[in-house]
DNA sequence: CGGAGTTTTGACAATATTCAAATATAGTGG
DNA sequence: CCACTATATTTGAATATTGTCAAAACTCCG
């Protein structure tokens, strides 16, 4: 049996992006607040806007980008439902977001943030938190963007997104991704044809079965565990020296 | 003319790490502290120990790195004088931390430090303001590893390191480069070969003069600016609505 | 001066990108 | 419900960039 209980807990943590599940004291602060709607392709905020609010998804997924001089995009992120985007930010905010699919989002002013959280010290571990989990985040993804070739980091895509899926399990490995293949592409640092090239091979190799352009069923998961090169990943807390010894490979 | 005052505050911030050139409160911490000599290639703390206390870079360089699974390492940031380490930390550190030239440093107990923060609002703002300086430094590197080719990353990291020189200007512009090759190439995501013949390069195009193994003198910044493809790089607070009219991409 | 370790250089191979075209999918209006 | 269109994805062939392996040149220290 795999010890995906730990190993999960440090993919599902989003890139650039504060997660939670469950209902957690951050959240509570922005449950008195009105519903906002976002269409699918709509901005929530632009790189470089001063960063007035910030956001807990309701519903729905976006990307998290910024562009470069020449017109490059790169996303650092996706966010989805009961994550909080903004804690990090520095007074403009450092990328833009923008809805996937249709998405429902809680606006809380930055200032009133900022109050609750002077206020309330019971907050602040639970901000700090979520600030080293992000920042544990961008680590993983500098090493997947270092090292890790185009199936390697395909592979711990999907994981990552499988993961972050609270109801997954082994048996019913279905992924959803609701993102493009492009966005997929700018989030790993590839282009399009190299992401479509490395899902044919992984459905080549039994690994996966395509279920239509926005879902994948992982048929062999220990095969992308080792194929994703996090064999022997850990989260960064629990860690002792468990962890290796449960681990299979198929 | 490029602005370079904004592009150098966003490139001054080393990753993972936290900075000050001036006296901080924060730095205040560490002043009654003992100061403690490791030497050359010696090791401060490893990946995965409980992460018990925070250090102050008194003097010297470090490496910051994480090894995975096959043995590759990813250095992450360097570390020098006046840095801060340990702030974003989990209970256990996200990475090691090695002395590159003879070093010393000051250290501080979480604990203390937590206290310490606790007791004292003032200091606060200042960590939230590191720990945003720390993230947007981890995103620039992400954007580096995603669409930066070769010539870019060593242009982009000759820059970075010129800029962390707090007495530089652009007549006199060496840069000291205390890590090895090996360093860099593990910092770029690239080989050691091409981090040597994108500098062999950069000097044959007159933009550089190598001297010495651990220092370069910049010749063309202007030119160095440009090739690094962060041209209308920006600083993350001090930009207005620039650059994004005409941008969408197909 | 010698020698270990580092860096540079060269030749070749591997991997991912680019460009082009074919195919699949989703959305729209009849 | 179907055909049609626009868009997204896949596939193929050629190219480019970076990595690998091997050897030469250079530096730093003792």
């Amino acid at each position: 049996m795999l010890q995906t209980t730990n190993f999960h807990h440090a993919l599902e943590i989003a890139n650039a992006v504060l997660l939670g599940s469950e209902q957690s004291c951050l959240q509570a602060l922005f449950n008195k607040q009105p519903v906002e709607r976002l269409a699918a392709g709509e901005s929530l905020f632009f790189e470089g806007d001063a960063a007035k609010h910030l956001f807990e998804v309701v519903e729905g997924n976006l990307r998290i980008f910024r562009i470069i001089s020449d017109g490059r995009r790169v996303i650092t992120g996706f966010l989805q439902a009961g994550d909080i985007v903004g804690v990090s930010l520095k007074n403009h905010y450092l990328y833009s977001a923008e809805a996937i699919t249709d998405t429902r989002v809680r606006r809380l002013s930055r200032k009133a943030f900022e109050a609750e959280v002077g206020n309330s010290p019971a907050l602040r571990p639970e901000v700090f938190a979520r600030l080293r989990d992000e920042m544990a985040a961008a680590q993983n993804q500098m090493v997947l963007l270092s090292c890790k070739n185009a199936e390697e980091r395909v592979c711990s895509f999907l994981l990552k997104q499988l993961h972050r899926d609270p109801g997954h399990s082994r048996s019913n490995a279905i992924v959803e991704l609701p993102m493009t293949r492009l966005d997929i592409a700018d989030y790993l640092g590839l282009t399009i044809e190299t992401v479509s090239r490395m899902m044919t091979k992984l459905a080549n190799k039994g690994i996966l079965v395509s279920a239509g352009r926005h879902c994948v069923r992982i048929v062999k998961y220990g095969m992308l565990v080792q194929l994703s090169g996090d064999d022997d990943e850990y989260d960064g807390d629990e860690r002792g020296l468990l962890a290796y010894a449960g681990r299979q490979r198929q």
